[in-house]
DNA sequence: ACAATAGTGTCTCTAAGACAATATACG
DNA sequence: CGTATATTGTCTTAGAGACACTATTGT
């Protein structure tokens, strides 16, 4: 039985700028050395886990992340993908606010106009895009773009972006109510803005790492 | 690089009595021959155009099944799943109606009531309930479940039956309508039944391997 | 004509969105 | 006190479900 070459990659997304962004690597090693492409490796049969646990290593190791948010997202198989041979690569999708990247080597690229990625890397970021778009209509994904503590207009303004269009205030914020997933903090935001300061909000404990959905839309 | 055995396995779900079935296969070879499993098998790096095509390839060989709906659900992995060392099992979930299983070597157990499985097959199972719930809500996945032509009455209880709960006729006939997706055949289901007859539909060609959605539910 | 289910019209109720009033900071 | 944004109250409107009426077959 000819071997597969079974490997991870990431698709980390985050916010920055107003827009959607992947983080890029540049790739040391052949094949596409030197090209951008998403963050990935081989599966270590020896040290992971399970494939998560390798997409979670690859992103320790190359960028010194620790537990984001991390999904997975779908895998990309076949002959052709990588010129090594046929290939397996489990895509995650991982969200993280745009703080924690300060320091890491990646180059953020805005999801709309991304240059030619090899592999099929540019499918895995539209299949990741497309995943974060959709749940973001009915659960509480989004709010792993944003560094706690945030206000609920900052988190409005995030799903606003990823999903390109307006919400309305009070859908939104009876929304979040219902998802019964922030807890206010005793603190308001202040930083000097000429207004009435908003409330800063954490997630619950024990939604830190999970989802809350909700039936209907928004 | 220590290998890595890459598998597919298909949690193949139909109609029966009123219940949502698994497919279930009598293994032959170790491990865990003679037990009930789902059809599975290694990928085939020579003749495979990817992932997918291995688990078209083990539903054709082992039950003769030409391209019924299949979609990819998700990849489980480690080190203990599979006695034989670390492995990778790309999952896939098939839809098919009750008609085309005659003649298939398959055992039908109800999803309800599973015995206990193999490897984690039982997680795939489950994995595969659950979405076939999730999309039933919102989507045109349960037609894949009807043979045609159909009655919407019929189709209206492959979607109970799947939801596990009584769905609203005004409200589904609305949906359906909406996704815009069955055409009416000139003939009528008269079976001799005494009552008035209901149209026969079948799918549009264009959504016979391809979902249709609604934004909003039912 | 009767029984039984198919198909449709319409009312009610829930929930999303629009609008706007009130609250609270800073200058 | 004026301005700007946060937060909340309430009205409007769209859509899902309930209900019931009409349609059409076989007996």
């Amino acid at each position: 039985m000819p071997t597969v070459i079974c490997t991870v990659d990431v698709v980390l997304l985050t916010l920055q700028q107003g827009a959607l962004q992947v983080a890029l690597l540049r790739r040391e090693r052949a094949p596409f050395a030197g090209a951008l492409a998403l963050p990935g490796g081989y599966i270590h049969a020896q040290e992971d886990a399970d494939a998560q646990a390798s997409a979670a290593r690859v992103l320790r190791d190359k960028a010194g992340l620790q537990s984001p948010y991390l999904e997975q997202l779908a895998t990309f198989s076949g002959p052709v993908r990588d010129p090594r041979g046929w290939s397996l690569a489990v895509a995650y999708c991982a969200l993280v606010p745009p703080e924690v990247l300060a320091g890491a080597p990646f180059t953020l690229v805005p999801v709309a106009g991304l240059p030619a990625l090899p592999f099929d890397h540019r499918a895995m970021v539209d299949a990741a895009v497309a995943r974060v778009r959709s749940k973001s209509q009915y659960s509480s994904m989004p709010v792993h773009l944003c560094a706690e503590p945030f206000t609920l207009p900052q988190l409005q303004a995030v799903y606003e972006v990823v999903l390109g269009e307006p919400v309305n205030k009070v859908s939104f914020r009876r929304k979040m109510d219902e998802l019964a997933m922030l807890e206010p903090l005793p603190g308001a935001l202040q930083t000097g803005a000429a207004h009435r300061p908003a409330q800063l909000y954490r997630i619950k404990p024990g939604f830190r790492s999970s989802l809350s959905t909700s039936s209907r839309g928004l």
